[in-house]
Formats: C-alpha cells, sequence, structure tokens
DNA sequence: ATATGTTTATTCCTAA
DNA sequence: TTAGGAATAAACATAT
C-alpha cells in the first residue's frame, strides 16, 4: 500500500510542528508566500498522516498562523483575485529554528509592540492601497467584465495619485535589533514540486542586487524573489506583494515602483 | 454557507 | 518540579 517514502512519514505523524509545517510549505514556494490552501495542500501532499482529522489540524494551523508573529499576512494584489491573503514569514523569523533543522525552534519569535504596530500600518496601507486600485479600476471599466474573465489590467498606473491617502510613514520607529544571521537550509525536505501546473512567474536574472553578506539560502532567495517582483512590477504597474528593505531589517512595500 | 482569520482558554509536552 | 512552547478546542468575526 502507501508505502512510506523518503520524506511521507507513511501514515505516521510527522514530527514537525504547525509552524515547521507551515514555514516549510511557504519556503517551498517560489514567492515564498502562499495563500492558506496552498499551505493545506502542501501538508496533505506530502504528509498523508494530515489527510484524516482535517478539521482538527486545520484549525490549530490557522491558530497558529494568527497567533505567531513570525507569520505575516499579506494583501493580496489587485490582479491577484482570490479567497483570503498570502502568508509569508517575517524575515526576521527566518532563523527562528536552530541550524535551519525545522524540528528545533530557537526561542518564540515575537514582535515588540513598536515593530508590530508599524508592521501593521504598513500592511493596512498597502491594503488600502490595493483598494483604491480596484475602485479605479472599475471606475474606469464601467458595466463590469468585458470578455474574458478578468482582463490583465495592464496600463493602469496608480502614478498620478490617485486619492490622499496617509502614507505609511514607516522609518520611523524601527528599533534595529540585529540578530545572529543563520543559514536557513530546508535541503532534501522540499524537494521541488513535481507538479508544474501552474505558469511562474518568468525568472528575470537581474544584474544587480548587490549583497556582499554571507550568502546564506535566506540571503539568495530574498535576492532572487526581490528581482522577481522588480521585473514583475515594471511590467504590471502594480504594487508588489511583498519585499524586503534589505536582508536583516524590517520588511517593507514600495507603493510606488 | 463556507473558507478564512482572530482570540481565549485548556491541556499536553519537554527542556532546564 | 515548573516555565514556556506546542496542540487542541471553541467562540466569534469577516469576506466571498
Amino acid at each position: 500500500m502507501p508505502r512510506p517514502t523518503r520524506e511521507s512519514y507513511g501514515d505516521q505523524k510527522p514530527p514537525f510542528s504547525y509552524i515547521a509545517l507551515t514555514a516549510m510549505a511557504i519556503w517551498s514556494s517560489p514567492e515564498r508566500m502562499l495563500p492558506l490552501s496552498e499551505i493545506y495542500r502542501f501538508i496533505t501532499d506530502r504528509f498523508p498522516y494530515y489527510r484524516r482529522n482535517t478539521q482538527r489540524w486545520q484549525n490549530s494551523l490557522r491558530h497558529n498562523l494568527s497567533f505567531n508573529d513570525c507569520f505575516v499576512k499579506v494583501p493580496r494584489r489587485p490582479d491577484r483575485p482570490g479567497k483570503g491573503a498570502y502568508w509569508t514569514l517575517h524575515p526576521q523569523a527566518f532563523d527562528m529554528f536552530e541550524n535551519g533543522s525545522l524540528l528545533r525552534r530557537r526561542k518564540r519569535f515575537k514582535l515588540h509592540k513598536g515593530e508590530k504596530d508599524s508592521l501593521n500600518a504598513e500592511l493596512a496601507a498597502l491594503a488600502t492601497f490595493n483598494r483604491a486600485f480596484l475602485a479605479r479600476q472599475a471606475n474606469s471599466n464601467p458595466g463590469g467584465m468585458s470578455g474574458g474573465m478578468f482582463a490583465p489590467s495592464i496600463n493602469l498606473c496608480p502614478r498620478l495619485s490617485p486619492e490622499p491617502m496617509e502614507a505609511p510613514d514607516t522609518a520611523a520607529l524601527l528599533p534595529t535589533v540585529p540578530r545572529p544571521r543563520r543559514a536557513f537550509t530546508i535541503d532534501a525536505l522540499l524537494e521541488p514540486e513535481p507538479r508544474r501546473s501552474s505558469p511562474s512567474p518568468p525568472m528575470v536574472q537581474q544584474p544587480h542586487c548587490p549583497m556582499p553578506l554571507s550568502p546564506t539560502p535566506y540571503l539568495l532567495a530574498a535576492q532572487r524573489y526581490h528581482a522577481e517582483l522588480l521585473a514583475g512590477l515594471q511590467q504590471s504597474c502594480l504594487p508588489p506583494l511583498w519585499t524586503w528593505r534589505d536582508t536583516s531589517q524590517f520588511s517593507h512595500y514600495t507603493l510606488n515602483s
């Protein structure tokens, strides 16, 4: 029957916490960011144990997403309709696992009040921006969708001041808490997905993202991800879903280019 | 209606 | 033994 493969653990409960499983799923995705349903799918695809009692563990997993500061809920970009938001890892939480083994957690990752407040302010501003973008799009297209389900709304650059939105007012309180960077190696556990259903965003190699720091996997992924965002942004003129201001400090999205 | 999120409370587990 | 992290349950809110 379902002979245990190298990483399936058969029907046995895998030794990973929900936090670890979720981090795995997020990390395995090209954008380091997944909606809830995809996190579910990642887990059930790999670990048959979680194909039963779904109500129980999915409730627990949602609890973890909301409760733990290491997970950040990023609003959907308006050109990516769907249910729920995207979930990603807080950049400062990439080293929350000892040696990166996913089996041992360091201390609990907790944001301090100031950090959390400014992060929430940024995310709220991003959501506001997305709403404004959507409203403008609807305004320019009265009477509903024409033809296709949703035409990729190009040429709707929101550069010219949509509405007076309060600026995110970041940069203010960003306490510098230097943490030791450790490699975040998920290694063998995260074999590339055999399923290649969704067209991955064109992997445009950016000529320079100069980061003269130690090339940890996290760092490389961050650079790659940032480059992808920039490339996608040039085409769509849409706000990015999420980007990192730098690799060790606070997360940041950019409102205009 | 159902999926997705948020929050509080209780219990379980384990490293110190 | 206990303090803190993790799992579970459940009530509740919100969005589609």
